[in-house]
DNA sequence: TTCCAGGAAATGG
DNA sequence: CCATTTCATGGA
């Protein structure tokens, strides 16, 4: 279980850049709401020469290189800022918060096929909140990890096993870790598992990690299989209909998958109640017919919206 | 102490 | 096939 341990002796990541926007981005409710669980918020005044009163989040993963690659984000009004240990950053950037997509019409297309004008409210009240797209990986171990509990303990979990087993950098006396690979959580037992707190879920990860390790076609196959990669990710233990919803909208790009939580299926009985009779399962698939190819965006939205109202 | 937090597998009808 | 129970953990 190689652990590539690099110590890098800069005050500063070496990188930064910044970006206008065309679209507004909330960054704390984009990165904090049990979408993605690759990033911490960090306690400490924006970078060089901006201003410091909006959150700045960093993240640690594999740079196409093979070096670890530590990415920091950050906003003020003139736009979103990033710093980095990679002058191109920004691709990474621009993917995850997905900056090259046209969000008015994404927007539109929810809104109209929206029959009780809820989606447009939500939009209205959340506006810069985003889909995010992350790795296929990282996004299935986590989501593996969510089960029957609260955002903030998946974040954790994520981040005990990024220190555990994947490569990091130190950086002015800071250790920032990547999510290990497929390949570096092999082997991992069941029980060092539970010693990161992840209760029964550790059974659904090192079993998951052994399917996929053993397997002959590497994970990311299924991006390019999206007819049966609903049920090919279902074979997994601990993967059920929810999480592999999860999976393939923040995982692997999938704008019109429509996870259905404890709390989409409360808002469903609030704002959709022709559908509450269905099961979770079926209730997602009338829910991604209904607001088409961007179903995954009011998914969100509604989301955030049930939380506040409810 | 009890309850709940972005569910899924195992079991019983 | 559907409904019920059980599964660790931490914080309120």
């Amino acid at each position: 279980m190689p652990l590539v341990m690099t110590t890098v002796t800069t005050e500063r990541f070496g990188c930064e850049g910044c970006m206008d926007l065309d679209e507004p981005l909330d960054l704390v409710s984009t990165l904090e709401s049990g979408q993605t669980f690759l990033w911490s918020r960090e306690d400490q005044e924006m970078f060089s020469g901006h201003a410091k009163s909006a959150p700045v989040f960093t993240t640690a993963r594999v740079h196409k290189s093979g070096e670890v690659m530590v990415l920091r984000v950050g906003q003020d009004d003139d736009g979103l800022f990033w710093e980095s240990t990679h002058s191109d950053a920004e691709e990474y950037v621009r993917e995850v918060f997905r900056l090259n997509e046209n969000y008015q019409q994404i927007h539109q297309a929810i809104i109209e096929n929206d029959p009780n004008g809820v989606i447009e409210e939500a939009i209205e009240e959340f506006r810069g909140l985003r889909v995010v797209n992350e790795p296929l990986f990282p996004t299935l171990i986590s989501f593996l990890c969510s089960p029957q509990i609260g955002v903030e303990h998946i974040h954790e979990m994520v981040q005990k096993l990024s220190a555990q087993y994947g490569d990091s950098v130190v950086i002015a006396g800071h250790e920032y870790s990547a999510f290990p690979s497929v390949h570096q959580l092999t082997g991992v037992t069941e029980d060092e598992l539970k010693e990161l707190k992840l209760g029964y879920r550790a059974e659904y990860v090192a079993e998951t990690v052994t399917a996929i390790d053993s397997s002959s076609l590497p994970l990311e196959t299924l991006h390019s299989n999206p007819a049966d990669a609903r049920s090919h990710l279902q074979e997994y233990h601990g993967v059920g209909p929810k999480v592999v919803d999860c999976v393939l909208l923040y995982g692997d790009g999938r704008d019109s998958i429509v996870p259905v939580d404890t709390r989409i299926a409360q808002a469903v009985e609030e704002y959709y109640p022709e559908y509450t009779e269905l099961s979770r399962e079926e209730a997602a698939r009338e829910l991604e017919d209904l607001f088409g190819e961007y179903a995954g965006h009011a998914q969100l939205y509604l989301y955030h919206y049930w939380q506040a109202t409810g």
